[in-house]
DNA sequence: TGTACATCAGTGAACGCGCGTTCACTGATGTAC
DNA sequence: TGTACATCAGTGAACGCGCGTTCACTGATGTAC
């Protein structure tokens, strides 16, 4: 990340050892709990076991903070995804393969909102935009972001014949709608009441409508 | 609401007029402006020209007033569809009929979701489920919430013949999260730097997948 | 190898802020005689 | 119709809280000689 001299990566820190991480871990921690809103600056250096002055000293204020534990929210949804697609068998036929990745990228992100609510309204919360949605921080560990990886399986199912080309552009839009309402009815909305087996069924089910759909 | 008593609703109030109703008021302004979060019980109180201790008369504590700000937004997203559906031309054939009045749901919600972003994200922060969802205070002017309002045009579609009985059991999610999700996406996610005509464009392909993909 | 010095990560006290909520009160209003 | 009284909506002062942020400081560390 820095320069490549020997012994930088020694230097960056004094007492602490790396208080930088250590707010950052404990940020996220707290995001986990209780959401963006629960991501307190002073509570994380509590945490750190530091006082409240030292975070500035890593980070301008607590937006900065946030918006690093945003990027780390990202990152976390981006290796789940990640872990979904790995877990698929292999298939010979491209268009099966293509389609079965979509539902997985589907799959991990509904996955993902229901076992960690509090990570993932987090990763939506930073000031962040399109552009932003491609910052390497925000990748798992294939170097993709989650944005990414559902672009690149729109891809795929193009190039398998699945998708019509003419129906490719916005399609990501179009996907990541529907399973992102889904993930915030159901965490945060007024389907917080589903359980785990309803929940999962109609996620499936709205996988099969976009795949139909798209 | 109250007993049927004449004059009962001239006593409801004594000296400011209807401080209920304006503090009401007040957070509904307050909350169009900044969404849930900026539902502050003093800022409303200051807003109607009262003690802070004023509405504890009226409210239990703050999250009653949001969640009586909540209910009046929802009822707005209501008025907001109906006046879509009130909109539609008339149509003799009953599937296209059936068809354009589900369009026009989804068309209502996402102009709302437009046009009024800190209500839109207000009407869905409140503490409720789907069984408080059919709560008539959240309704429009003809009765229904939007939950509702959805629920009726789907169950239409299927008397039209359009949607195949089977396919109806929650329907109304898979419908709800793909326009929700695009609606988030849009005022408070990465697409939020999308202009009005892609957005609207986004929106119609959106509708379309719905529609196929049910 | 040993000493003097500069660096700068973390300290600790303090700031102003606005919030939600409480409580004893007051005085305009509606009501009973 | 006129007077005494009870009601209770709104007052005003105060509470404790935790937050983000600032600033002059200190003392362990790495470095230069």
């Amino acid at each position: 990340m820095r320069g490549s001299e020997t012994g930088a990566s020694k230097r960056v820190t004094y007492r602490h050892g790396d208080l930088r991480r250590a707010l950052l871990d404990a940020g996220t921690e707290l995001a986990r709990g209780g959401g963006p809103e629960a991501v307190v600056l002073r509570e994380a250096t509590r945490r750190a076991g530091v006082a409240p002055s030292a975070a500035y000293r890593h980070f301008a204020d607590r937006r900065a903070l946030l918006d690093a534990v945003c990027s780390a929210a990202q990152s976390a949804l981006a290796v789940a995804i990640e872990a979904e697609l790995a877990g698929l068998p292999c298939k010979e036929d491209p268009a099966g393969r293509a389609r079965a990745r979509l539902r997985a990228v589907g799959t991990g992100y509904l996955r993902f909102a229901g076992a960690e609510p509090g990570l993932f309204r987090t990763a939506f919360s930073a000031s962040d935009n399109l552009r932003s949605a491609a910052s390497p921080a925000r990748a798992g560990g294939g170097g993709l972001t989650p944005f990414q990886l559902l672009t690149a399986t729109l891809d795929e199912l193009v190039e398998a014949g699945v998708l019509p080309r003419e129906r490719r552009p916005n399609a990501e839009f179009l996907a990541w709608s529907a399973v992102h309402g889904l993930a915030m009815l159901l965490i945060d909305g007024p389907l917080r009441g589903l359980d785990k087996t309803q929940a999962q069924h109609v996620g499936q089910r709205l996988l099969d409508m976009v795949e139909q759909g798209l």
